[in-house]
Order: structure tokens, then C-alpha cells, then sequence
DNA sequence: GAAAAACATTTTAGGCTTAAAACAATTTTG
DNA sequence: CAAAATTGTTTTAAGCCTAAAATGTTTTTC
């Protein structure tokens, strides 16, 4: 709630509320920080990748879904998974096929749909990169105990679920 | 510590560890949570800023930095609170130039530098966009109470310490 | 069963982003 | 003071990313 102070000028002849400018410096420091904190890690895991597999994140990232799902994957699927637009897919794929790490062919009861899987040697690769990029990510998050994590793993969850709540107010 | 049972193998004739992968899974979807938070919100933001004022988010985010900084910064400033490279920054910069939203000028006693500022429409859009910002961020947190608000803060504090850390373990 | 709606993907146009190399100016060092 | 190192910025080459329009396919609806 706002100050005293603060609402003066927001009271009307009727004393209700009428035009509120409420404060909301906090959610918004805590938006920046949540950024901050991801695009730290994510330029570390980044360069790391590139550095140590010659890999961008994007194409970590795919794999990374595909190695979830053995019988392949649409790439409305992975779109929706990684959360990023279809064109984005449909490019990231072809290089990834191109490079011999996946293999897409057309669904044979819907010929709308691409079906997408790591091949051998897309999952091995995958298989080397990601024990490595866990060790990373432990020791980036290695001052936070047990319980912070498990924190964190609430709160995050909880900003998750209202953000979409948010997201969906807007389009229904 | 991993569970006894997952290390037998890890036991040598010495009875002392010798490889030990340990197990850093929660930490691991820690991040991966941490990540669809931040794209999730980031998503929203920048779609609403695309239909309300026709903004790209990196433009909002370049003109919120200067808004906090009325003499200017130079470029590497700029680079360095935004966590993206020079090169970016220099793009960034030629458009807002471009549109008539900036003002460069090269700085008197060092001329390799360039002190960018907001222009007087740059500062007014800036703050007109910004006041509806701030709603958005504050809807997509409305579930979060007081208190959790500060316990995020305090947990993410303390999770880019720790990345800091790690980073700077890193290159030296 | 033909028209309309929905769906999956690709294409397009433009902007964002990075790492690395190049360039220019200043500061440090022998 | 000149050579070397550092600093600030730009350029380059390649890839990432989005929104919107286009294309081809399947499902729904009348």
C-alpha cells in the first residue's frame, strides 16, 4: 500500500481511490535481479560450451530436449518446450541435421509433421557435453545450500505459475 | 553427499573417493526453472512493449539505463550494466540515434569515447513506456506475497554472488 | 462432400547477438 | 620519449530470434 504521503492527491471529493499510482519499485528490482542472475549464468554456460565443444547454447538446448524424448520429437514440440517462435526451430534443425546430429523425417500418418531425433552420434555428443555442463552448473549455484535451493525451487515455482496466470489475463 | 547406494563404484582399495560423480540433478533444474521464469516474463514484456508502443526490448532496456544516468554514459558502460557485448551496444546505439531517441557525442578528454544521453523525446517516451511497465511487472508478480518478494531477493542475491564467484574462478 | 477453419511448418524481413579481429587513442613501461 | 600494453569502439561473419505472411495438410462444419 502506498504512503500516506503518497495518496494525498488520490483522494476525490467522494474520499475513494481514483487514479492510484502504486509503488511497484520492489516487484520491479526483483524482475531485475531475476535477469541479472540468468544472464550471468547463461553467458557463463555460453562461453563454456563454446569453449570447451565449440557449441552454441541454442543447439545444447534442442539436444538437450531431444535427449528427453527417445521416439523423436515434432518441432511444434520443441517449440513449445523451449519456448521460442517456429521459424527459430525450423533453422536451428537444419544445421543440426546438416552437422549429422539429427535426423528429421515426415510423420507417416500426418504429412504436415516433422518428426525430429538425436542420431548416434547426436546423442553421444550430447551425452559427453551435458556431464560436463552439470558439474557447471553445480558450481555455479555452489554457495546455495540445500535448503536454498529447495527455496528457490518453491518461489520459483510460484512466480512460474503467476506470471502465467498474467500471461493468460491478457490473451484468452 | 550422494546416497551410499550409488557409491560402490566410487571406493577404491583405499577406501577414498576417486571419481566422484556426484549428484547435482536439483541444482540442474534449479536452473532450468530459474531460465523458463525469466523467458517466460521477458516473453511477455517484450510482446506487450511491441503492441503498446512499437519498442523492441533491448531499445527499452538501452533507454532505461540512460534514464537512471541524466550526464550520459559511454558505450562501455552501457555494455557492461547490460551484460552484452560492444558490438551490440554499437547497433543499439546507431538506431536510437537514428530515430532521434539519442544523442552522441565524442567525449572532450578522451577521444576514443563516446558519451551517449537520452534525447528530450528519447527521456519522454522513455518514462511514458516505462509507468505501464512497471504495472506489467507488477501483474506477472501479483501472486507473490510481501514476503516472498523479499525471500526471492534475498535467494537471488545470493545466487549471483555465487555465479560471480564461479565466473570469476574461471579467468582470473 | 465441399467450404471453412485449424494446424504444422517454412519463408520473409528485419533486428539482435556474439566472438574475434581491426582500428584508433591513451597510458604504461623500459 | 619511443615501444608496448591497454582501453574504447567499430567492423565482420555467422548465427539466433521474432512476428507475420505464405504454403501445404488435415479436420471440422454446414
Amino acid at each position: 500500500m502506498p504512503a500516506v504521503s503518497d495518496c494525498i492527491e488520490m483522494l476525490d471529493s467522494e474520499t475513494k481511490a481514483v487514479e492510484t499510482p502504486e509503488d511497484h519499485a520492489e516487484e520491479l528490482r526483483l524482475w531485475l535481479r531475476l535477469l541479472t542472475c540468468t544472464t550471468l549464468i547463461e553467458g557463463e554456460v555460453r562461453g563454456r560450451l563454446r569453449q570447451r565443444f565449440d557449441v552454441t547454447l541454442p543447439r545444447f538446448d534442442l539436444m538437450a530436449q531431444l535427449d528427453k524424448a527417445p521416439d523423436g520429437m515434432t518441432l511444434s514440440d520443441v517449440s513449445k518446450r523451449m519456448m521460442v517462435s517456429n521459424g527459430n526451430v525450423t533453422g536451428l534443425v537444419e544445421r543440426l541435421v546438416e552437422s549429422g546430429h539429427l535426423d528429421r523425417r515426415t510423420s507417416e500418418t500426418d504429412r504436415r509433421v516433422q518428426v525430429i531425433r538425436l542420431t548416434k552420434l547426436g546423442r553421444a555428443e550430447f551425452r559427453r557435453m551435458a556431464a560436463e555442463h552439470e558439474t557447471w552448473i553445480a558450481d555455479l549455484f555452489a554457495d546455495l545450500t540445500p535448503k536454498d535451493v529447495r527455496e528457490l525451487m518453491r518461489l520459483l515455482a510460484k512466480t512460474k505459475a503467476s506470471a502465467q496466470k498474467s500471461a493468460a489475463r491478457r490473451k484468452p
